[in-house]
DNA sequence: TTCCTATTTGGCTAAACTGCCAAATAGGAA
DNA sequence: TTCCTATTTGGCAGTTTAGCCAAATAGGAA
């Protein structure tokens, strides 16, 4: 593998890590409607608020959103609007794989 | 988070966390251009064959690739064609790192 | 200043992931 | 059968991740 292609999987496989957390995902969804702060996401998600703001550390810091303090809170949004419709795919997988149990049933030896 | 969102969220966290990986992403764009066996993949790779086929048994879990054996030889290919341009967005993202990066550099201050 | 709220950071434990080697398994050829 | 090649599986050591608590930090109000 060269080096050069390596550096962009690497790079790519770091953004991909950043968003394979249910939270995370949770999270993304969440401010694509609109910013939220720390306190908000919290409630929603029902973790420690350390444990939030250690998921949203990891989401700015891979680049996908970014935040901004107002008085003593902190408010995140996403960099880019194409993060959600970008799970178009993972959704195909998904069903693909719902295909795949639904026709196990049926016919266990007919998936080729 | 309800429970029916939460099961949501897991299940596209699955398909990322198995798309997360350097040498997967490799594979994927690798088999993406015809399918491939699992030898010829690890000689790309330079990775010992065990763990060329690790990650082959992660993809294949998570359903995003689908093998198939012939002669003492097991071929791989991707069960959904849409896993490639699925990385438009995540090139956006990359492409905001690296216009920061350039602006941190020329104006530390100037990022909204 | 002191107090209160919002957020981040440090530290810890448990769990998961990675990559290698060695061994097991499977198919084809002799 | 035995031998060879292709692939998977088991196991182990090192690294990373997740989530909690406690402590530190920052801003606003009194």
């Amino acid at each position: 593998m060269m080096e050069e292609k390596k550096m962009h999987f690497d790079a790519r496989a770091k953004v991909l890590k950043a968003l394979a957390h249910p939270t995370r995902l949770f999270i993304i969804e969440e401010i694509e409607k609109g910013e939220n702060n720390v306190n908000a996401l919290t409630a929603m998600i029902g973790a420690d608020v350390s444990t939030v703001s250690k998921h949203l550390a990891v989401l700015k810091h891979a680049g996908i959103v970014i935040d901004e303090k107002r008085g003593n809170q902190v408010f995140y949004r996403l960099t880019v609007p194409c993060i959600t419709n970008f799970f178009g795919c993972i959704e195909t997988v998904l069903a693909r794989q719902h295909a795949q149990q639904a026709m196990a049933i049926g016919a266990p030896n007919s998936i080729g």
